[in-house]
DNA sequence: ACACTATTTGTAATATTGTACAAATATACA
DNA sequence: TGTATATTTGTACAATATTACAAATAGTGT
């Protein structure tokens, strides 16, 4: 091996907290404003509960914070740069400019 | 809700497909080069046929392409902005600059 | 102290993912 | 046609992740 295997997992950890499309909805949602774990759920469409944890998710790994007001808990997204990820995600999905099959059994280009 | 949920699954199947740590390591690799399944396997230290699944997943979400050399798949990174991914993670690694945590029963800044 | 609202946590069920081993398939070459 | 090498696929198992419901906790105001 010799590769630093802890530092991928790092990294991967902070990743698995975006791959979530409910994370993704609240991710672009805190994008454009602090919100209370009540409005996102409303937003998102499960149990609150679940949204919370969710929101958990995402703390523990970096990406948002929060603060209490009164009965409240406001999350906020706390590492934009995440959202750059949607650009080069789109250009992924959209990546119709060639095969990702090495055609297999076909008779194909061989190098 | 009256989010379009379709869209952010999308999203997420792609940002999955990079959720995994083997899967960061054989990413980075293709970045510099062009790599058949067995350097791979040699580099993350799996079982070969582990390693041939996780580049199915890549494949699948779009991220890498593979051609074939006689008995060799040599597989390459096809959407390489996916490494910008890179920076911002470190960027959350390192967000030592503020707390994430909203200071539940604390004595601590309310609004 | 009590009632009300917002959020988190315990728990359990279900679904998805990661993995290795064995077997199947593909290709090259003697 | 065999034999050897490279890769993929079938299968089964263990580990993680997702979710809702119910209960616990925190804060506000009467």
């Amino acid at each position: 091996m010799s590769v630093d295997m802890a530092r991928f997992e790092k990294r991967a950890e902070v990743i698995k907290a975006m791959a979530n499309a409910a994370r993704l909805v609240i991710v672009e949602e805190l994008s454009r404003n602090e919100k209370t774990v009540g409005a996102l759920t409303e937003l998102v469409g499960l149990d609150i509960s679940t949204v919370s944890r969710h929101l958990m998710i995402l703390r523990h790994a970096g990406i948002v914070s929060c603060r209490k007001n009164g009965t409240r808990v406001l999350y906020r997204l706390r590492t934009p740069c995440v959202l750059n990820f949607f650009d080069c995600v789109e250009k992924v999905l959209n990546g119709d400019d060639e095969s990702t099959d090495c055609c297999l059994s076909d008779s194909c280009e061989k190098t």
